[in-house]
Formats: C-alpha cells, sequence, structure tokens
DNA sequence: ATCCGAACTGAAAACGGTTTCAGTTTTGAG
DNA sequence: CTCAAAACTGAAACCGTTTTCAGTTCGGAT
C-alpha cells in the first residue's frame, strides 16, 4: 500500500523526497526529471513523472533558487501603475521576461526616492538576478549597493549618461522640445507648462527643462504663473488649466507634459466653453491610447512605452546570461498631431 | 588589516558567514541582529550592525524562506494589467501588502485559462504563501492543486458561491441589471449590449446574463444584431457600435459592460455625430477616472476596485498568519448617473 | 565572596533542492 | 561472446539561512 493514494491530502508539503521514495529512485532522479529530463532513461522519467503528478507535487523554487543560485526573477521598479503608460512597459516586460523563463518582482515607489532605495533592497534580498529602474537620477548609494550585490541593471525612461549604466530609453528633453517647437513654429509664443512634480522625477524635470529653454530662445520672458508642476492625476491637470485661464495674460497653448494632465486640462476648456484648438492650443505627451478618443483628440508626443520596456528586459536577461554589459540605446519618439493644437488666435 | 575594506568589492555574494567572522561571532547572531535585534546585546548588536553596513550586506531571502518555511510573498493572477481598473486594485493590493511587509509576485493571464493554470503552477514554485484569484470559474483541477499544496487563497472580482473558497467581490450579474434598469426606467426597450468574451471570463458572462434577463422580462425578443462580444479595447467598442448602428433597427440605447468598450462606443457616436443621450444613451460600467473627463461625461457603474483589492489582500494575509478561512464578502456598487443617458428620442 | 536566575551566545541540525563524481548497466562493434 | 564506451543512477557535499538547545556570562542580592 503506497504513501500517498488518490484521496487523501498529505498534511505536510511533499518534497522531492517523497517522490523518489515513492518512485524506488534517488532524489537525484527526480531533480533530474524535472531538470534535465533527457538525462534520465524513458522508464524511470515516466515513472516518477506518474508519482510527481499523482501527488501534484510543486517544486519548491526557493530551495532551487538556493541550490543552484539562479532564481530566475528579475526586479521592475516603477513610479506607479495606474498610468497606463507604466502599464503597458510593465506588461511588455512581463510578456519579454515570461518567454525567457523568468518571472518579474514588481515594486511601486510611488514618485519617492525613500521608497524605492527600500525596494531595491526588498528586491535585492529576493535575490532577483537583474534589476529595471526608472528614470537615472538616483542617490549614488543606490548605485553602490547595486554594484557591490554585483547585480545587472537596465535604466529605463531616460538616457543614463553614464557608461558603465546601460539605459534603453528615449530623451525627454528633446521629445519635448519636438511638442514645443511644433508650437512655436504654429506662431506661438505665450505658451503655458503643466507638467509633473519634478522631484526625484528626471524625466519630468528633462520636460520642463526643454520647455525652459524653448521659452528662452523665444526671447519670452519667464512668468511664474504659465508653470504648473503638479501630481499626475486628471484633476491636477485641470485646475491647472483653471488657474492658468484665469491669469492676467492667457497663453494661447499650453505644453502638457504628460497626457493624464491634458486630458484634465482639455475638460476644463471644454467646461468653459473655450474653443480648441482655435481659442488655446493644446499638446500632451505620451500619447495613451484613450488620447485618439478624446474630443477632439489630442496632438501628443508618442513614446515606445512598450517597445522600450521589452527591449529593456531582454538586455536585461542577455546581460545575465551572457555576462556581457549592454549597450545604452536611445529609442525615437514622434509628434502626432491630432485636433487639439492649432494656429493661434488672431 | 581586515578582509573587506571599505574599497574593495568581493568577488563573491557575501554572506552571513563572512560577517560574522569579521564581527567575531557565530552567523546565529548574525541572524538574531537581523531578524530579533532585543535578544543581542547592544554592544554585540552595533558591532555586526557596523560590519553589515560597511560591506553592503543583503540577506538571502531563498535561504531565508527555506529555513523559515516562510516566504513573505503572496501571488495575484489577473488578466491584464493595462486596463486601469485593474491597475488599480493591484494597487492597492500591492499596498495592502507592503504594509504587512509582504511582497507581490504578480501573474498576467490574458484572459487564458491555460495561462492561468501554468501560472498558478509558477506562483506555487515560487512558495507564495497565498494567492489573489481573478473570477471565480475556472477548472476544477486548478483549485486541487492549490488544496493538495493548502496555499490559502482568496477569489476576486466575482463572488465565489463555494463554501470552502473564500472571495471577495460585488455581483457583476446585480451590478449589470442596475445599469438595465436604469436604461429601462428611463423608456428604452430596444437596448443593445458590448460585453468582453465571456469565455474564461465569469464576470463578463454575468454581465451578459443579466442583460439578456432584462431583455427576456421585458419581451423583447432576442435580437443578434443587438449583442456584441469582443476584445477589450476602444476600437472594438467603436467598431460594434458602428455595426449596431448600421443594423435594421437602431437601438435606442446601449449597455457597454465595460467602460473602455463605451468609451469608444461614444467616439463612434460622435464621429456620426450623433446626439448622445438624445439620439442614443449609453451607459458604462465600471466608471474609470476618464469617463468623467469625457464629452459627455458617462454614465456608469462604479465598482470598488480598490476597496477590493485591498480587502483581498487583508484577508488574505489574515488567513495565512491566523490560519482561519474568513468569511466572502460581496461589496456594494453604485449607479453614477452622468451625461450619456436619458430618456430615447420620440 | 557566593550564588542564582536572567540574559546572551554558539554549535549543529534542519530546510529542499542541485550537482559532482564515481559506480553500475547497457549497448554495439569486433 | 567480449569488452570498451556510452548511458544511466545514486551518495554525498553543498547552497545560506533559522532555530533549538545547551552552555556561558552577567548583575544583583545575600
Amino acid at each position: 500500500m503506497s504513501s500517498a493514494g488518490k484521496g487523501n491530502i498529505p498534511k505536510e508539503r511533499v518534497t522531492i523526497r517523497e517522490i523518489a521514495a515513492e518512485a524506488r529512485v534517488s532524489i537525484a532522479t527526480v531533480s533530474r526529471v524535472l531538470n534535465h529530463p533527457e538525462q534520465v532513461s524513458d522508464t524511470t522519467r515516466k515513472a516518477v513523472e506518474a508519482v510527481i503528478e499523482r501527488n501534484h507535487f510543486v517544486m519548491d523554487g526557493m530551495a532551487t533558487a538556493l541550490a543552484s543560485k539562479r532564481s530566475r526573477t528579475i526586479g521592475l521598479i516603477i513610479p506607479t501603475i495606474t498610468n497606463s503608460i507604466y502599464a503597458s512597459s510593465t506588461q511588455a516586460i512581463q510578456k519579454a521576461a515570461q518567454e525567457q523563463g523568468y518571472s518579474v518582482l514588481l515594486g511601486v515607489s510611488e514618485f519617492s526616492a525613500r521608497e524605492e532605495a527600500a525596494l531595491v533592497r526588498r528586491l535585492l534580498e529576493r535575490r532577483v538576478e537583474g534589476l529595471i529602474l526608472t528614470g537615472a537620477e538616483r542617490p549614488e548609494r543606490i548605485y553602490e549597493t547595486l554594484e557591490r550585490n554585483r547585480v545587472p541593471f537596465i535604466l529605463a525612461w531616460q538616457p543614463s549618461g553614464h557608461p558603465e549604466r546601460p539605459s534603453v530609453a528615449f530623451d525627454n528633453y528633446q521629445a519635448a522640445r519636438l511638442a514645443m517647437r511644433h508650437l512655436i513654429q504654429l506662431g506661438h509664443r505665450r505658451i503655458g507648462l503643466i507638467c509633473g512634480r519634478t522631484t526625484a522625477n528626471d524625466r519630468a524635470l528633462a520636460r520642463r527643462q526643454a520647455y525652459e529653454a524653448e521659452m528662452t530662445a523665444l526671447g519670452v520672458p519667464r512668468r511664474e504663473w504659465l508653470v504648473f508642476e503638479r501630481d499626475f492625476e486628471f484633476i491636477e491637470g485641470r485646475t491647472a488649466m483653471h488657474r492658468m485661464l484665469d491669469a492676467r495674460f492667457r497663453p494661447t497653448a499650453v505644453f502638457c507634459a504628460n497626457d493624464i494632465q491634458a486630458i484634465g486640462a482639455l475638460a476644463e476648456c471644454r467646461d468653459r466653453d473655450l474653443a480648441v484648438p482655435d481659442e488655446i492650443s493644446i499638446v500632451g505627451f505620451d500619447d495613451l491610447p484613450i488620447s485618439q478618443y478624446l474630443s477632439p483628440q489630442l496632438t501628443s508626443i508618442r513614446v515606445p512605452a512598450s517597445q522600450m520596456g521589452f527591449l529593456a528586459a531582454e538586455k536585461l536577461i542577455a546581460w545575465i546570461e551572457g555576462k556581457v554589459m549592454p549597450e545604452s540605446e536611445i529609442l525615437p519618439v514622434t509628434l502626432i498631431r491630432r485636433g487639439t493644437s492649432g494656429p493661434p488666435a488672431k
């Protein structure tokens, strides 16, 4: 009478040893059936597989990871998951990782440097074999920890500018210039900016700097009532636009450095019966899928979020397995001209 | 001269043994400093902590998990991460887990039962201490594996209806009826349906069934050209609406069983210069944050995605730590009446 | 000084696998 | 049939922690 029949449920978790005993082989053989089935004779393999199946046996990945020194997990730290631009990048990373047999351990930092540091530590403890980080700017201490622990990492969303720190990104500064140039070419001079908080967020900072550089180049004096730095929420875009429209000199165009805020801003214009783009132009950034379902459709900068995620994951895994640091890569962005941008009113 | 000075980087990862050696204590003491600092004298503790700090030492969570039989990880399987309704639920789960010192291992099933089964296995291998699953309907085999491995799990998004399988959910059937009743009370009788694929998706199925039940109760014969079952994409909602409007008898209202498709449908109406709600009413489902930034604002069913996620995580962790299965819970939903629903045209 | 309990520390046995190395079978050619 | 090579299998040494149990040290009361 064998110890584990079809019906009864073992109190303790079944281990490779029970399987070995029941199949009358050594644990080494069971391990091989699971990892290198070609090294085991057909007869033995089938027998062992049957026992495994019958007992619903699932290997202990912790023990495996410990013994093999491979966790087959990569870490991903992003500021938020609710912004669909990060969601799609995350999805792509998941997919790339899955394809290569890796899992993704996700950390959400909520735009906090402290939280990010804590997450890096947590993920290191979980023995991720590599890490994808959002943005390039962070306390040096974090990079030190990473290097001391010899964990490969890739920076995404912002070029790294450091030869030892590969990145897969697009150039936020140039991309924001693209948006600004578009408005300037249409004839706008008084241009407002609504952007995300620039603390612990080098992407938002780069975009803001591009705005300021273009305005300076235009010879337009800096007007504090034209610049709003807010959280990434629809409502923040809306209230920023609200205040901008109440200012002494309304801008003829507003560059929203992300689509979330742009959508809020657009709603505010609609509520005020302000014609877009005839009375005011809006250019967004991110080109969220939703943006072309708005009315009017949003002019925006399309960023390669999925592609970036996919590439980052692939390069990271190549690095992990090939031990050779990948090249950084800068991905192109495009201005998608749609219905919210036009020449200024006379 | 100590073995690991400030500057040099050890080739191999530093373990608790090196720390113990350098601090001239046993590994047991180092372990205690890390896990039960109150059991160690101040002098010893400080000394050990200094060595840990100096070496950027990070514990091996795999070894910890193996030895302590606690992974402090829970698994979450959702169909997609790009739909912001799942993203916000995921965010809430992350937060609840984090607060209690757990990590979340995320699996994206892409609405595939096969993929879900594979993910359950993967997560079990990763020794998640509990699991949150989306929906209640799946092959019995999966539940067996879960039970055999004694892994607590909570079902979310759809009531379980099984006493041994706790769920934190809202009632999709009743929620969909709420939407239908709203339209019926406004005077609509010829109502269309656009919903998600109902294979391997009991939520979508429940919503569709509610639609059909209400239509039957209304005595309206079933019209196949009024029902569209499509993928969860804006464009699918749009093309479904397109075809519905080309049908022999246009509906006076359309129930979209999710906001994504509703947004697509709304865009189609706008492109055709069809007045909403004067010529056609639309009711959505999910009440995405974006839905009130549309024009007109979308009438929708608000579902407690975050609350549900948070509660599910809390209950799961309570179960893990208290060993006692929690009660199922049904959360209320609300109809948010906004601008896309009104009485039918005369 | 002496003694006692409390506080602290260390040795060693798990935890559940992988992997090396050496034996034991098979296989196939001569 | 013989024998070497190839294919297969098992014993045992890890992997880096936690935790129990027993020993040691310390502080304070006598």
